[in-house]
DNA sequence: ATACATGCTTTGCATGGAGC
DNA sequence: GCTCCATGCAAAGCATGTAT
């Protein structure tokens, strides 16, 4: 049967096609060969043989001559900087000229091999950077020499298989209902208005909050839109070195609309009648940067004398509190913001053992004997 | 269903400075 | 002198699409 990447498909015919590669238009593109047959295994056959006619496919090659340094630079700033968020540009900028660079100096990319790759990778692991800084490294690398592949420009990617350990993932964090408790009786008190709150009662991310305005709060439909974010970030630039980027939030499904239950709008309208900016979380009559909203939320953990934690776990702890309350998974997932149920259930399927009953439960209720 | 590649956000830790 | 905020650098963690 075929298979995946082999390129026979059947055809509404009946018959069974096969295309193979047999060379590059001026411009790029693959010219496919094609062969024909009434079964999978004929037409595979074919292929084979076909495809030995022509076993390399470098005559249209247009080597890069280039530095490592100069492709990857043009790599970053021209190919790929529209389709990325400034934030994950600058991270990439950061990499490759704190690691990448200095490593491979005035290195031709075209003379890079896989040992290189590989000694590069061993010094890396020497240094004390964390596996997955690494593998942050390695991934840049990776994808930029890919699309010089892609794109004609290279043989093959050196990097193809130098591999990284992968690290274990951790448990998700999320408050007991006690713990909050205590922390909503810290934050309630203050005069202005609690970024825990409503991370709370809505689920919403570190740097959403902190990019929500009053005008986001349809006080009326009782909706919240999420329609900024948020965060701080590195820049090439003389004056600063970081700085405060507003932009949409993560993803197209992030962007979206939570409703706004009955208390939460009953403590929002309150603290807007005395708001003294147009952000909700307020500082210095402006926005509050993620940072210090961590800031103080730890100090209220510490007031509340409850463990250490982050602040994202008060999204978790939402997401908890409605798998309690026998939300089913589609809303919450809409609420949280995720694009498919898969990432909701992949974070919350191995919560608690009393939620999985509640959840059994619910179940159980559906079934009509 | 799971793992991987990639993109994006948040946190940890350290330090410094304005204003009480 | 202390509190709170701001900044810098690095790492960790979250999310998504795609290949296995």
């Amino acid at each position: 049967m075929p298979k995946r990447g082999e390129n026979i498909y059947k055809r509404k015919d009946g018959r069974w096609e096969g295309r193979y590669k047999k060379g590059r238009t001026p411009n790029g593109n693959i010219i496919y060969g094609y062969v024909y047959g009434h079964k999978y295994n004929d037409v595979k056959k074919k292929m084979t043989v076909q495809q030995s006619n022509y076993p390399f496919l470098d005559d249209t090659l247009d080597v890069y001559s280039g530095t490592l340094q100069a492709w990857m630079t043009y790599w970053l700033d021209i190919l790929l900087k529209e389709n990325i968020k400034l934030s994950t540009y600058s991270i990439y900028k950061k990499r490759m000229t704190s690691y990448i660079f200095p490593h491979f100096k005035n290195q031709k990319m075209k003379d890079i091999k896989s040992s290189d790759i590989s000694y590069f990778v061993t010094k890396l692991k020497q240094s004390d950077l964390s596996s997955s800084t690494i593998k942050s490294i390695m991934s840049i690398l990776h994808s930029s020499l890919s699309r010089a592949v892609d794109d004609n420009h290279l043989l093959r990617n050196p990097t193809g298989n130098v591999s990284i350990p992968s690290f274990k993932k951790k448990n998700i964090e999320s408050l007991s209902r006690d713990e909050q408790r205590k922390l909503e009786v810290i934050v309630l008190k203050k005069k202005e208005c609690s970024a825990e709150i409503i991370a709370l009662y809505t689920g919403m991310r570190i740097g959403e909050i902190s990019g929500l305005q009053w005008q986001d709060i349809d006080f009326k439909k009782n909706i919240i839109h999420v329609r900024r974010t948020v965060s701080r970030i590195a820049v090439d630039d003389k004056q600063q070195k970081t700085r405060i980027h507003i932009d949409k939030p993560k993803t197209k499904s992030s962007e979206r609309n939570i409703p706004l239950s009955k208390n939460l709008k009953k403590y929002l309208s309150e603290k807007q009648s005395n708001a003294t900016s147009e952000y909700v979380i307020c500082c210095r009559n402006s926005f509050t940067e993620p940072r210090i909203i961590t800031y103080r939320f730890k100090k209220h953990l510490a007031q509340a004398q409850i463990d250490e934690t982050t602040f994202h776990s008060l999204r978790h702890t939402f997401a908890t509190r409605c798998v309690e309350k026998g939300v089913d998974i589609t809303s919450l997932s809409k609420i949280l913001g995720h694009t498919s149920t898969k990432m909701t259930l992949d974070v919350y399927t191995n919560s608690s053992w009393e939620n999985q009953e509640i959840a059994l439960d619910q179940l159980d209720q559906q079934l009509k004997v």
